[in-house]
RNA sequence: GGAGGCGUCGCCUAGCCCGGUUUAUGGCGCCCGCCUGCUAAGCGGGUUUGGGUUAAUCCCCAUCGCGAGUUCAAAUCUCGCCGCCUCCGCCA
């Protein structure tokens, strides 16, 4: 959630940032109203709750008929004081609501607007032309099923439409892809985790994804627990209600774990092969920092994506995701998006956002403030970056197609694949 | 799933039976100061986290796992929940 103290003294900043997401500006107003409302039933409160405890001392000094005076005089105080109480706790919740509906303050300088508006950042590496090659690319599921390695059809069978099997070598390459990340990872001083995929009602809306995307999440009515869409959610719950210590650095995780999401309304949409599934496997950078390291620390993990972009050598570009396409937590997003030969356009491999200190006010993160004098805290930035998922397979098979149906396995892959050739069984 | 025990301000711990004089005891650790040729010891002070108020200090409110209840008054009594430990049962 964002800073209601921040909201109080720059409420423009607040509104430019909700026109700029398309989202109602008039909530700051309503906010304002309702945080004067509890500031006053709180102190309201507070006055008599005081007055209460002094008299409080006064009748236990007391002895005998005076005693049971002064309790009956006290009845009264008391009666006033749960009303008090009761009023400035709904006042309290008021705000509290109020506010959990305003997302993150974007960074200032993203581009306005939806989906479209996107700026594109960097486009890397060149489509191959298959024209001039002299063959028609065949696109990520025929090619897999040539391979005898996604069978989707009994995937469908077992779990309905949007699963599938990985198999054989398409098993294979998922392992080598995430062990590769994972290489990576550990290699640039993250900590490997393996994360629960159920989590609690606070950890998911902590992590911001109990708002507008609720009915993109799988829930376990019988549990009260939600499947996770990403291990951020589990990483960013990793250190709630903790005080960090942060002083030589961020704290790095990267989480490996398989993703669930119900692709709610996204019916007609990519219904072949793997680019739109329930469920698939992730490896998730995570980081905690301070405020004021979030911006360097968002390029560092840009930079983490683009060194495992480079390794599958497929084409991509960077996309500097527009404000009204950014998730509730996040103030900005940069998405790589790969080539993909037989659709003819980018489609979203990595995802990076700099949440700044949203999450963590939800869920109560914080460090000691290194600017003040006592021991004051102030909540960190979390940020988070995809190092490696299922879909990549649909990039690294279609770019790295030959006209025989066999697939050339990037090089950096090889030592975790043992595979240099992937070649059809047929 | 059943039985029992435990949960106190970083760690350990007193308080709970028997509600009020608790501003939650003491020790360890940590921080500041004094003392000291230096270090240690010693002495004095400080040391949960939110919130309200304030220019700031002061002050005030809440916080004894969480929530509700009883009461003029709850760390203390009652109920529910959560977590940990021990034992029993069941099971991959």
């Amino acid at each position: 959630m964002i800073d209601i103290k921040l909201l109080r003294d720059q409420p423009d900043a607040v509104r430019v940032s909700q026109r700029a997401r398309g989202e109602d500006e008039g909530i700051v107003d309503a906010i304002l109203t309702a945080d004067e409302r509890r500031r006053s039933s709180i102190a309201e409160f507070e006055a008599l709750r005081a007055e209460q405890k002094s008299f409080g001392k006064q009748v236990a000094a007391a002895k005998g008929e005076q005693k049971a005076a002064l309790v009956s005089a006290a009845k009264a105080t008391s009666d006033r004081v749960k009303e008090l109480q009761a009023a400035a706790t709904a006042a309290d919740a008021e705000l509290a609501t109020l506010v959990r509906r305003v997302p993150n303050i974007v960074i200032e300088g993203i581009p306005s607007g939806g989906e479209d508006d996107y700026t594109v950042l960097e486009t890397v590496g060149t489509a191959r032309d298959f024209a001039a090659e002299g063959f028609e690319p065949k696109d990520h599921l025929e090619l897999a099923e040539g391979l005898d390695a996604l069978d989707m059809e009994r995937g469908a069978k077992v779990g309905g439409s949007r699963f599938y099997f990985l198999k054989g070598v398409g098993a294979l390459l998922e392992l080598a892809l995430l062990n590769m990340a994972i290489a990576q990872a550990v290699e640039a001083g993250f900590t490997p985790m393996i994360t629960p995929t159920l989590v609690k009602a606070d950890v998911m809306a902590g992590a911001g994804f109990l708002d507008a995307h609720a009915d993109e999440v799988y829930r376990l009515e019988a549990d009260d627990l939600y499947l996770t869409g990403t291990s951020e959610v589990a990483l960013a719950g990793y250190h709630a209600d903790e005080i960090l210590d942060l002083s030589s650095g961020p704290k790095r995780y990267a989480g490996w774990s398989a993703c669930y999401r119900r692709e709610a309304g996204s019916y007609g949409k990519d219904t072949r092969g793997i680019i739109r599934v329930h469920q698939f496997q992730k490896v998730e950078m995570f980081s905690y920092c301070r405020p004021e390291d979030a911006a360097a620390e968002h390029q560092r993990l840009l930079d983490w994506e683009r060194q495992m972009l480079a390794k599958i050598e497929v084409p991509y570009r960077i996309i500097d995701t527009a404000a009204g396409d950014l998730g509730g937590p996040a103030a900005r997003k940069f998405d790589c998006e790969a080539w993909v030969p037989t659709q003819g356009r980018y489609r979203e491999l990595t995802s990076t956002s700099n949440c700044t200190t949203y999450q963590a006010r939800r869920l109560n993160i914080r460090e000691r403030d290194p600017r003040a004098e006592g021991n004051a805290t102030r909540h960190v930035a979390t940020l988070n970056g995809t190092l490696g998922t299922t879909r990549w397979i649909v990039a690294i098979l279609e770019n790295h197609q030959q006209a025989d149906g066999s697939v050339v396995v990037p090089a950096a892959l090889r030592p975790f694949l043992g595979i240099d050739v992937l070649t059809p069984t047929a």
